[in-house]
DNA sequence: TATTTATCCTATAGATTTAATAGATTAATG
DNA sequence: CATTAATCTATTAAATCTATAGGATAAATA
């Protein structure tokens, strides 16, 4: 499942791109305009910032706004950071594995190779979105 | 991410599966050799049982066999048994729709229309795999 | 029919994750 | 220097996942 964090942070860079200026864009106008509670898209579009896809401004007129160009913005590392592992079993995670506690070997595991699959046609979608098909 | 219930479960069938007589397999033999939980993979294959994929028998000699041949045994059939939905959101699933309370028009969601590529190819992968791909 | 074996059922506890809230702080601008 | 708005920390509330416990039920065997 699609965490709530992911999905609106999704909303908040696709809303936030569509502003050709690129001029700040303030929490509470996303918020409202999207209906998330203003408090948790806070958090989301800090993640966000700190994670290199925003800058923000503080102060009167400050907000949000793209550091790159949404062409730029690869929806595998968005997801990356909003919602963690692509895969979904740590032991075929690109970029976060984790062997099994309980599987003595990966190659002969049913689990492992089917959710190699699985992984492979969702990074393939993944790294071939940017956040400019999002719009 | 993929529950341990659903990675239990698919060892389980596995292990069954590779039976070839079908005969009753008991739980502690399955647990012992997957390292599973002995109490947690009854209650798996309790719902296995309950979805029609597994009949049981009980009392000496008994345990858990196949109702129908691995190759009739969809992956996507059993994705929804054990893991549920099989799309990433509600609003994108076939078997689980549900509407998102905070989006007006799912045409023009970004979120949604991603959701769509991304429920598609998995949905092919788990349509087109059955129990005995995975042997 | 007594004994053994194994499934079936209900309840619940602990851990983890997710979602949201509250309040104080810091910085930029006019 | 007052206003505006982002930032940070801490905490709570709810939901879900994982696992365990204990007994009930049913079938086979001797």
């Amino acid at each position: 499942m699609l965490s709530k964090k992911t999905k609106y942070g999704l909303k908040a860079l696709t809303f936030i791109a569509r502003r050709t200026d690129n001029k700040p864009v303030q929490i509470a106008t996303i918020a409202k305009s999207e209906n998330i509670s203003q408090k948790f898209l806070e958090s989301i579009l800090l993640t966000l910032r700190k994670s290199g896809f925003l800058g923000s401004k503080k102060g009167k007129g400050g907000g949000y706004y793209l550091l790159k160009d949404p062409k730029e913005i690869k929806m595998s590392s968005v997801m990356r950071v909003l919602e963690g592992p692509i895969a979904m079993i740590p032991c075929v995670s690109l970029n976060f594995y984790e062997k099994c506690d309980d599987c003595p070997d990966e190659n002969t595991c049913a689990v492992h190779n089917l959710m190699i699959e699985v992984r492979d046609c969702t990074l393939n979608i993944f790294n071939n979105k940017s956040l400019s098909d999002l719009i």
